[in-house]
DNA sequence: CGACCGGTTGAAGTATATCAAGTACGGTGG
DNA sequence: CCACCGTACTTGATATACTTCAACCGGTCG
């Protein structure tokens, strides 16, 4: 009963959507190909799917027919452990490549559950080896992308690798405001797609201890939040924060609510 | 100074073996083509290295020049963290592809160090892309790889998830026996190529936690233990001890040396 | 409106980091 | 050969930061 409660509701898993401008050109720039290469003839149109705040994607355990790259959206792969408590293992966004992992196992090892509405493109897995084969820059876009994948989970590892829970939360905030700042968007000022209890989940502590380290900060001056708005106000300090790896920061934030805190306040 | 010290001594690198049986189909092999399909005509023979424990086989923040897949041995993957801690991300051995995750920011992202004597295949990175087009169950092997590079991710992400460091020590310990199984060793018995404190960097604890756990594993009968070679006495009763991502396992162990415990033995 | 969910905060117990000492092993040099 | 040193591992004592349980607030939804 509790894991089927901390599972989205599985509503209708995911609808298609008929036209649109190119999506094959799509999916190549979703991958990291240059629009000059990506013609190269590639036999089918990929297949779009919208999916609604909360539906799944994919199903752990269950086969995999296809793999996704996230057009538009967020994403969250997450693992219902024996005792029902939700693993988050990753937050996946556009370009980001979904399923392939359960490629060489024959079944998802994740469900994918979207956190916002969301759009993908789907590759039939049958059609993999034809489109490898009449592709050249798709298949090593496809690699290069894998690549990519491999390196944000070694982040995530570096992330949690830390004891203190203000230093993961400090990696992990960091590593969002690199993430935007890469795909041109702010790398100050984001809105958090997801909860703080799946936060909490990737991060490996409790959602509470989440919730305690944001107010510390934010008395600390390093940020400023509103909910799941986040404002970096002191990149310098907080990186200071992702350093040490053993026993919190190097100046640890203060634990009482000292004097003089500038307080979250309306703009 | 402290992180010069933790750091294996930087040997000479590694020494070129000169011929050997056939390495190019013992590379397919390692990357899980079947024979069969190995014929397909690769232009150059794979590098073959060797390295003495200790020695490193690439260096954070180096140029990667190859790629490597490992032939014999082990290695850890480590990065050096700013405050001189040295982060474990991963262990390597047979199949196991290193360097890939580097190849799309240019640089190595870790340090890999030879735990014991190894030897690996090195691809030269300006070639790959030749190798691609020119075999494509090489191309689909090095996918499949990547994929299984992945999928391993996961699991070190989801032992570190566990809050408990007793938890976390027993995934470590039967993901490393299944680990053996699928090679065909002995999933009960087995030595341990990496040190105390390398386990505990990967498990983000405290190496003495790790010590710990151990003896209180050996107290309660689920392990016998003999410096690095473990041997699982209880499967089932250390499986339990993997559940419960929350506060411990189900069945606490003793934490008192409690009166009637097997301790470790001659035979 | 009441229920529920997400988020925050408080209080208490406990597991773990940390500091420190002590053992065992292997290598090195006298 | 033995003293010496460094490394790996173990064990103990203490402090602290985290989990847990609990209450509370503000939204949203039926």
């Amino acid at each position: 009963m509790f894991a089927s409660s901390t599972i989205a509701p599985s509503c209708s898993p995911a609808t298609p959507l008929p036209r649109s401008p190119d999506p094959l050109q799509e999916l190549m720039r979703l991958l990291g190909v240059p629009d000059s290469q990506a013609s190269c003839g590639l036999p089918n149109q990929p297949l779009k799917l919208r999916l609604a705040p909360g539906a799944t994607l994919s199903h752990e355990g269950a086969e995999v027919d296809f793999i996704h790259v996230v057009r538009s959206g967020s994403f969250k792969c997450v693992r219902v452990l024996e005792d029902g408590y939700e693993q988050v293992l990753n937050f996946a966004d556009r370009g980001d490549l979904l399923g392939f992992d359960g490629l060489c196992r024959g079944a998802h090892l994740t469900s994918v559950i979207a956190l916002e509405d969301s759009t993908v493109y789907g590759l039939a897995v049958h059609e993999l080896s034809l489109m490898r084969a009449q592709s050249q820059a798709f298949c090593q876009a496809l690699q290069m992308t894998l690549g990519r994948q491999l390196v944000r989970a070694e982040r995530t590892l570096e992330m949690m690798a830390a004891v203190s829970a203000e230093t993961r939360l400090a990696r992990f905030l960091v590593w969002q405001s690199e993430h935007m700042a890469e795909r041109g968007e702010s790398p100050r000022r984001f809105l958090l797609r997801m909860s703080r209890r799946d936060i909490a989940s990737l991060l490996g502590v409790a959602h509470e201890t989440v919730s305690r380290s944001f107010t510390l900060m934010v008395r600390a001056g390093l940020l400023r939040v509103d909910n799941r708005e986040v404002e970096i106000l002191d990149f310098e300090h907080l990186a200071a924060c992702t350093r040490g790896t053993r026993g919190g920061c190097d100046d640890p934030l203060p634990r009482s609510p000292a004097g003089s805190a500038p307080l979250l306040d309306a703009a």
